[in-house]
DNA sequence: ACCATGACGCACA
DNA sequence: ATGTGCGCCATGG
């Protein structure tokens, strides 16, 4: 039984920054949304520099729990669906699965929809 | 250790 | 309202 160390993996541990967001994304209600920037603040909260947003983009793309995590839910800051690993088209679907209209590739009622993560 | 990439955000024109 | 450019941060090679 080889040990871990030696074993090459496919699915990385999660470094301490994904973890935070993968833990501040399970926490958006379904049926609502929230956005890169938003979850960037919250880590900024925790500790992490601000202004990640970027990065949080980065992280849900690598996000080994999808869907489990539900990263579709996170969308720009500008209520435009921004991207995602499973193409576009599939973050639509579970959104709109969930009662989030997509409006001309934008969240409808977006204002309303925003959850703002703690 | 350095350079390149990317599911962003914001200011400007 | 739409398009372009620049800045920011975490990762991977």
């Amino acid at each position: 039984m080889a040990t871990r160390k030696n074993v090459k993996n496919d699915s990385p541990a999660p470094t301490e920054f994904q973890a935070a967001c993968y833990e501040i994304i399970s926490k958006v209600p379904t049926g609502s949304v929230t956005t890169y920037g938003a979850v960037a603040e919250a880590l900024a909260r925790r500790g992490f520099p601000s202004g990640a947003s970027r990065a949080v983009g980065n992280a849900m793309n690598r996000n080994p729990f999808a869907p489990k995590v539900p990263c579709h839910r996170v969308v720009c800051s500008d209520g435009t669906l921004g991207g995602y690993a499973g193409g576009a088209r599939k973050k639509i679907s579970l959104l709109e699965r969930e009662g989030v209209t997509v409006k001309a590739g934008r969240v409808a009622e977006f204002a309303t929809r925003f959850y703002s993560p703690n």
